[in-house]
DNA sequence: TATGCCGGGCG
DNA sequence: CGCCCGGCATA
């Protein structure tokens, strides 16, 4: 350490310890570069003379750069994001998100720990034959849909293609949060996604999520949580989770499929064979789906990890369960914006045993964004969410950026060349990001 | 370890 | 407000 002023200022002349007369002095100065050595050995030097003499060109350059600077940002990040997040959820169809990315956009790593192609399970697509059953269960979905959240998506592609899709719940609640009882959960269930399904149509735990688009739409937040008296603690877990608790009395077991619950109630309540896939769809009366879903996007605070939820590394690797592949339509209910969750965590419970649709969420999050909001093309949702949401890395520091700074470009040597900011260890305002 | 830069001090 | 630096976070 204490060679680091040495090492900063390549060019310490002979010693003058004339404590920095230089603002005054001109060219020649080079003299005047002091070096001195403090008690302890440090050797301390002053430059300003030489700063003086190249700053004038290094301004006019400044500002060349400067003002161009402002404009290299069109890839909007937020919208990066939710199409990564979509690719989280909606593995099927990557590919169908593709028309909306844009050219030049490139993708921060940080953000994209690339849906890593192992993640994406081919499913077999096996949707029960029974067109009838398929009925109910679109009707069932557009009637959760519209019951609780008024102004999901458009019901009218949503619910076809809700009907269509078979959706695993998603993603991950790594930490789990007790409602009250013992969260558990399964992790031989939770990781085979080809589990054997019981003939009963909800093996899949489809359920879909209910955007709350609107900030401000507590509706269904209340409206879920009175069925359920006990109000889910907020959590501050970005993601959303689909829970099957058992409403046997006394047991309040929570699985996170519902195979497990169904095998959980068969076995433990029913007093059945665990083991054999018998299942006569008793169970599924048994328990119920709650939805937890807690949404980083929320605001700033809440999201206290740096790294961002979507690719949370260490993420618990849940199945991601999706439905038909061979279905044409893809992923367009999926811009709908989604969840961009009221503040605090929702959480969507429901009681119904059986039917539900397939559930999206998309999650918005930004991380490492400019300091500076650029011109965006997604106004649409870009908004006070996004960019507040993007500040949620406020609280730690802005990420580094890739281009090269000052420091590196000349070199410690050019010193001077350096915009000020960096001269002043401040963030380069020449090389921006 | 080197680099980027935040937070804060000083004049 | 300009200038600078300690110290931290990250690559």
């Amino acid at each position: 350490m204490t060679s680091k002023r040495l090492l900063e200022q390549p060019r310490a002349g002979d010693s003058t310890r004339e404590p920095v007369t230089g603002k005054a002095m001109h060219e020649g100065a080079f003299r005047n570069f002091g070096k001195e050595i403090s008690p302890n050995g440090h050797y301390f030097t002053s430059t300003r003379e030489m700063h003086y003499i190249h700053k004038k060109f290094a301004c006019g350059r400044e500002e060349d750069e400067q003002s161009s600077g402002g404009v290299l940002k069109y890839g909007c990040t937020a919208h990066h994001l939710i199409l990564s997040g979509i690719r989280l959820q909606d593995q099927t169809h990557p590919e169908a998100l593709s028309p909306v990315r844009e050219p030049g956009h490139l993708l921060p790593s940080p953000v994209t720990p690339h849906p890593h192609a192992s993640s994406i399970i081919p499913v077999p697509h096996d949707r029960r034959p029974s067109g009838h059953a398929d009925k109910e269960v679109m009707a069932a979905t557009v009637l959760t849909t519209l019951s609780t959240s008024p102004l999901v998506l458009n019901p009218s592609s949503s619910a076809s293609d809700l009907a269509s899709k078979g959706w695993k719940e998603s993603l991950s609640a790594s930490y789990s949060s007790s409602t009250s009882g013992n969260w558990s959960w399964d992790a031989s269930d939770q990781s085979v996604p080809s589990t054997p399904s019981p003939p009963l149509s909800n093996d899949a735990g489809k359920s879909f999520l209910l955007s709350s688009q609107s900030d401000d739409n507590n509706e269904d937040t209340e409206s879920t949580h009175f069925l359920f008296e006990d109000p889910i603690p907020r959590k501050r877990k970005n993601s959303m989770k689909v829970m099957f608790k058992c409403l046997w009395k006394n047991c309040e077991k929570v699985l996170s499929t519902s195979s497990g619950i169904q095998r959980h109630i068969r076995t433990v309540h029913l007093g059945r064979n665990g083991d054999s896939d018998y299942s006569d769809g008793e169970e599924d009366f048994y328990y119920s789906e709650i939805e937890v879903n807690m949404d980083t996007l929320s605001e700033g605070l809440s999201n206290l990890t740096p790294t961002s939820p979507t690719t949370s590394g260490p993420a618990p690797v849940f199945p991601v369960l999706t439905g038909d592949v061979s279905r044409s339509e893809p992923a367009r209910m999926i811009h709908t914006p989604l969840s961009q969750s009221a503040p605090s965590a929702l959480c969507h419970i429901r009681t119904d045993h059986a039917y539900q649709g397939p559930m999206t969420q998309i999650r918005t999050v930004s991380i490492g964004e400019k300091r500076q909001p650029v011109n965006h093309t997604t106004v649409s949702k870009a908004h006070t969410n996004n960019t507040s949401a993007s500040k949620a890395t406020t609280g730690t520091r802005k990420p580094r950026g890739e281009a090269k700074k000052c420091r590196k470009v000349y070199g410690m040597e050019k010193r001077d060349l350096w915009c000020t900011a960096c001269r002043w260890k401040k963030a380069c305002q020449r090389f921006t990001d």
